[in-house]
DNA sequence: TCAAAAGTGTTAACTGTACACCCATGC
DNA sequence: GCATGGGTGTACAGTTAACACTTTTGA
């Protein structure tokens, strides 16, 4: 046997936001020891792929969904964090549309599941690590860069974005200073639309520009919160 | 053979400061195709450690320093990165105190070298794009974490720490800003000695309090430049 | 008219930035 | 004295944070 050689996976995180709660996606584990206890959805690395298509490949399965906000997120590599076989996991984390939170073909409740981020089930081997690493690294990573905007609907309101900070970040907020901060950044555009169906003033629906984004970050432009 | 093992290597971005420069150590590869140029420190995972296990002993062995400062970077595994047999590589970065620039026992000049970022030679593979997004995470993370300190000797003084700033971010800082900014986060605690060997007014020796830090974040404390 | 959320205005405290300035030391 | 960096002062501009307030809408 070759000593180089090591068993991959990769596992994936993957973040969505309802009901004004950060949820994510869990699964059932169908085989082996861990057989019908929850975990994280995840695959074999193939020979012939990437970590990046393999993650992609696997949320695609799971959620039927492409082109998905998807980033490495650590490698984890204790030698007993598989029981039996030593097997390497690289964690992904991944950001969807609330809009978009439908389950792909085949899937049912008992199989695959959104559940809040307050309100996991143990998971199996160190998915728990792997989850509290990636909610940490989105906690971070949402004050410094526009990746929120991958958790909402194409056009939002600026309620519905300080609501998702307040959830991501477990914190609350002050109305008129967090919608004059956002507008300052010139990166929400107004898509001249209103809120419907609801029973008060209606809000404009703006969307994200992430064409002005990028002009604004070559010019020096940083995010914060 | 099984499909779901993968070839797996650590490479470490190695970082120093010296000579109010910003470095990291290239070493020359021994054999293969690559034999003779220049390209990161690395090796094999062996099959009984952990991939940090596995980076901090190539550190070890290269540099005869342990317990540095080594975080993972990325994993890097597009199909074509390694000519012939597809490897997969676990990239680290390492800041290592400018005072402890040694090179292990056997190590000459023509194996192993400290050059500013400035001037890296083209490596192997994909080393220079490992080097890259090391960068590129060392200049984000050194705004938002204190581990600048890392790169510095146990007592320094606050020039040499904004020299470090400067040569990292490639910007210039205003020194009296720079001082005061530094020392109202009550990070840094005087030694109550001086520089010695100057030619002019002798500056405080400050170090970087890690417990005082430890405190601070427990109580919601951000470190920002 | 009431509730709910959309939006605007105002102020005081705090921070960042620029730059003028004096101090200590060795040559 | 002069060059070099150590170290302090200050003042304006800009930002943040807290909260009072008016507007719009459907039920």
């Amino acid at each position: 046997m070759d000593t180089h050689k090591h068993a991959l996976t990769v596992d994936s995180v993957i973040f969505g936001f309802d009901d004004g709660e950060l949820k994510v996606l869990i699964v059932k584990h169908g085989s082996g020891e861990s057989r019908g206890r929850w975990g994280l959805p995840g695959d074999w690395l193939k020979s012939g792929e990437t970590l990046e298509q393999a993650a992609s490949r696997v949320l695609q399965n799971r959620t039927g969904l492409r082109d998905i906000f998807l980033q490495q997120l650590h490698v984890f590599s204790a030698l007993e964090r598989h029981p039996g076989e030593r097997i390497i996991t690289v964690a992904f984390f991944a950001l969807v549309r609330s809009d978009a939170h439908v389950l792909a073909a085949g899937e049912s409740e008992m199989d695959a599941r959104w559940v809040s981020v307050r309100d996991v089930p143990q998971l199996i081997f160190d998915h728990d690590e792997i989850l509290q690493t990636a909610l940490a690294r989105l906690k971070h990573k949402v004050r410094h860069e526009p990746i929120g905007f991958n958790l909402l609907p194409e056009k939002f309101t600026l309620l519905e974005l300080q609501k998702l900070y307040e959830a991501v970040l477990d914190i609350t907020l002050d109305k008129p200073n967090f919608r004059r901060k956002m507008m300052k950044m010139n990166l929400l555009v107004s898509t001249n639309e209103k809120q419907s169906g609801v029973s008060y003033r209606a809000a404009t629906l703006y969307r994200f520009d992430m064409a002005v984004y990028n002009r604004l970050t070559e010019q020096g432009f940083v995010f914060e919160v």
